[in-house]
DNA sequence: CTAAAACTCCGTACCGTGTACGAAGTTACG
DNA sequence: CGTAACTTCGTACACGGTACGGAGTTTTAG
């Protein structure tokens, strides 16, 4: 088999088998010492405490006590050792139960992942990738289109509303979590960042020119920003409902 | 004066004065060569292209013709010289004009970067970085508070749904450009892949475990989500409207 | 007028990255 | 029992950011 379909990139049917864990177990050769299953756990412990740039392959093979190029008889590469990163780390959200609503599907949704990438930030670091076709993302992805089939849109619109949804999760998790990122990459904090850099807005900016930050700035507004997420959450829901309400 | 302030971290005067681009010009010394100006102009070219994976300091110098680290004499390190590419690149944004209502303002917001961003899909992969206290960010950001000021919310209101709004077009260009950005680094276009993968819904995927997914699919749903930035755009409005609507 | 100071330019070097390659050892099958 | 298939992993390469210091250039102080 030549090595690689595409430039550098891996035999899909490979990627594929790995994710679902239908990678058949070699009959020769000496037993393996790992499993790709502990190599991934390893991974996301390192990119939860380190980020996805502290994530190298040489930290994961020198934590599980192993040469570094030994990960890659379970693993193809890095690209899809990520991607076996996200599909696991994606199985540890709730799913709906029967009898919920639409709405408390898509609230459960929100707020699963929510906490999830507040455990595992380094899932939004990933960026410029096609979709992970493993089972736990499949399966999230396939819970959210429920909530919205039982709503009794079509298909374009469940669509449309799921990645509404999950675009507006994303988008406020990582605001949620750049700081903390920061502060990790840097080993500033936010408030050393903030306070070394108060004398801009004393001697430089120009309040006059920007009246409403200005504005929003005296009425410490920032920091007014707590339940900013599920606020945020209701209003797009709200956007849901009166749709389906002007529907009809 | 000690080389860095925080570990590894630049001056924040520094950062901020050439942001803004208040730098002294040096009185003693050879003429410089370039200007900070021409650096990023530059970088953004590269990025453009390749993508922030792509930019490389030694690719800038090259371009412009000189020594790697004779660009160090501009910029002190590429954390910076990406702040100073993305307030760049948002100044590139239109801004509202006088008699405009906050709805048609913050529809100009987010279509305004939503164009950005797929000019310089570059920006959307940074991460875990802060706020960039530049003249271009701080501009639209008071532009965007001033469409709410302006539909009289208090301020708290008026940075959580600047926030909704910015995290939704930031989220949609996202994916709208996630593929093209896979494209580049791997090579592989999106028919190529999505082609690859076809035996996986083939022979592999479980129709009855997915039934909304299975649904989607089969209607073909997602080719026809071409105009679905602006129909999350308008749903995410309605919620804003309904939350205006029913404060009264 | 001279010397020092301040600056630009940049070659070299260091460490860290992903991973290709191939040697060495291990197991199962024909 | 040989050989094919497999695991392990040391070495090496190309590329990344950037610290350091030397050489040359311009201004300024004395």
């Amino acid at each position: 088999m030549s090595p690689a379909e595409y430039s550098g990139l891996g035999d899909p049917e490979r990627s594929i088998a790995l994710l679902w864990g239908k990678a058949g177990a070699p009959t020769r050769g000496p037993k393996q010492r790992l499993t790709v299953e502990r190599v991934v756990a390893t991974a996301i412990e390192i990119a939860d405490a380190d980020g996805l740039d502290g994530l190298s392959m040489r930290k994961v093979a020198e934590r599980l006590g192993v040469g570094t190029m030994s990960l890659y008889t379970y693993v193809p590469a890095k690209a899809e050792l990520v991607d076996l990163m996200l599909d696991r780390a994606t199985g540890e959200v709730r799913r709906p139960e029967a009898g919920m609503g639409w709405r408390e599907r898509l609230e459960l949704f929100a707020r699963e992942h929510w906490q999830l990438y507040h455990r595992h930030p380094w899932m939004l670091q990933v960026t410029g990738h096609r979709p992970v076709l493993g089972p736990n993302e499949l399966r999230a992805y396939d819970d959210a289109l429920g909530a919205l089939a039982l709503a009794g849109l079509d298909e374009r619109d469940m669509v449309g509303f799921v990645d509404l949804v999950e675009g507006y999760v994303r988008g406020k998790a990582r605001n949620s979590i750049d700081s903390a990122q920061a502060e990790r990459r840097t080993g500033v904090s936010d408030d050393q960042w903030w306070t070394a850099r108060q004398f801009f807005w004393d001697k430089h900016f120009e309040r006059a020119d920007h009246p409403n930050l200005t504005r929003v700035l005296d009425a410490g507004a920032f920091s007014e920003q707590g339940g900013a997420f599920e606020f945020g959450l209701a209003r797009t829901l709200d956007g849901i409902e009166r749709f389906l309400a002007d529907r009809d």
